[in-house]
DNA sequence: ATCAAACTTAAACCAAGGTTCAAGTCAAGC
DNA sequence: GCTTGACTTGAACCTTGGTTTAAGTTTGAT
């Protein structure tokens, strides 16, 4: 056996994978995309301090709600470098993604509603139906971080 | 100029492109994935029906509420050739997606509110948290056009 | 010093839903 | 019967969120 943790403070990227259960080529990708750091080894290995288990959670819970994984970045982005984020900045993020999802349900809503009453009329056509040929620039929300930098 | 119709019931992928709004490399997208047919000239080239154009926007339509392709094909699969489609296929397919659709946004709902009370009760941790590891099999719903065939 | 487990990288691959391109063929108005 | 725009095909490419594989390096216990 080797490589185990030469700090208590630090993970390695087997360790921090499975106590987040992500595997290793996701941590490793979420790396290249901007949403994770790591200190470097001598030789080159990545080492976790111990709020990246949070972080990663975040993303899980965030991806899992249907947030793109650039949108989770632009609001991590925002994390100071090792200062431990406050509970505040955890529930602001969380109402920036509530908003979101009721923007995506209304949405979902407003469009079953239209699907069953042009399924009714019979018109399905693309002169009237709305469906057909949207132009639904309306709900082209913007998802990110603004609400975080300006409360 | 070129290749006006020669039948007056039959479209050619450029004439179905610009009734429809949808660009002819969707259309043959759509053909080689089987949702769409065409009759061929002697030269080879397609040529649509009428009554492709309003499939055309039962494809667009349940498309644009997020219904996957492939799901689509398999309601029109069940379209019998030639004949126009009656008004309560149409109808028995609307409810099927909107099943599909209130099914999504339940489960919407749901994940926003157990976000929202994780951040809330700030555990947010990989042991408790539902919404970080979710053994989530419940939403796999089939989406298909069983509801069609069992009425 | 040695050894195996764990790590490193780049690159290829997957799904869905197409778009773009190259190279060649068809249809129709004149 | 020629020209020109519309058509044909296959293959490569795009995005998102990763996984897999190959080949090589580091770590740490012994």
């Amino acid at each position: 056996m080797a490589q185990l943790p030469a700090n208590v403070h630090e993970l390695t990227i087997g360790e921090l994978s499975e106590r987040s259960g992500v595997p290793t080529s996701a941590l490793r990708f979420y790396e290249r995309e901007g949403l994770i750091r790591s200190r470097r080894t001598p030789g080159n290995q990545r080492r976790y301090g111990r709020e990246v288990l949070r972080q990663i959670a975040f993303i899980r819970a965030s991806h899992h709600l249907g947030i793109p994984l650039a949108s989770i970045g632009a609001v991590l982005a925002l994390l100071p470098e090792g200062v431990p984020p406050t509970r505040e900045f955890w529930e602001r993020a969380s109402s920036c993604w509530s908003e979101e999802i009721n923007a995506r349900i209304e949405k979902l809503e407003r469009m079953r509603d239209r699907f069953t009453e042009c399924i009714g009329c019979g018109c399905l056509s693309f002169d009237k139906c709305v469906l057909v040929n949207p132009d639904d620039r309306l709900g082209a929300t913007t998802i990110g971080p603004k609400r975080l930098l300006d409360p």
